[in-house]
DNA sequence: GCCAACGTTGGC
DNA sequence: GCCAACGTTGGC
């Protein structure tokens, strides 16, 4: 087994379809939908069991980190992938060839009050943050500890 | 609702 | 392999 470093992450959801509030209901969720050759690839193979992710909420006002999850699963088949009727069918990925990929994700905590995208954008330190950079979209996206240390320091 | 930026598709 | 057209994301 490879050595066990925790890492951390980012997860993007827009509160209207899935947010912090739901999973901390649900307890875990399996985090399926992503259609993006990168983030694939970051959930498929750059998260281990175990790791901890921001949940972001998009879309909203305010958009901003709302709280914690923690991957709980290693990587699966999308299933949604395989609905004909859910939304984010694609006809390319078989469960025998799957393309798509997903995780079951669990409710840490939600944070009193939402970190805003404006604060990340005004504090130092995170400059180089992906979720800062100029058009950036990715909805799984990885946070160095040292971003992950100085976020944590703005949460109330 | 607007629109900039991105990813994907498909014609050539 | 190029690139225009299109659809989507997501902040504002």
């Amino acid at each position: 087994m490879a050595a066990k470093i925790k890492q951390y992450w980012l997860l993007k959801s827009e509160p209207s379809s899935y947010g912090i509030d739901n999973l901390q209901r649900d307890k875990q969720t399996d985090w399926t939908g992503v259609r993006n050759f990168q983030a694939r690839n970051t959930l498929r193979d750059g998260m281990q069991k175990g790791d901890l992710a921001f949940f972001y909420h998009s879309s909203t006002d305010p958009t901003g980190i709302v709280g914690i999850a923690e991957i709980a699963s290693d990587a699966h088949p999308d299933p949604t992938a395989f609905d004909e009727k859910d939304s984010h069918f694609d006809p390319k990925s078989s469960p025998s060839k799957p393309m798509w990929f997903s995780r079951t994700v669990k409710f840490v905590k939600k944070f009193k009050e939402v970190v805003p995208l404006a604060d990340l954008r005004n504090t130092k330190g995170l400059e180089k943050m992906v979720l800062l950079q100029k058009g950036s979209r990715l909805s799984v996206q990885p946070v160095t500890e040292k971003e992950w240390e100085v976020i944590m320091k703005l949460v109330k």
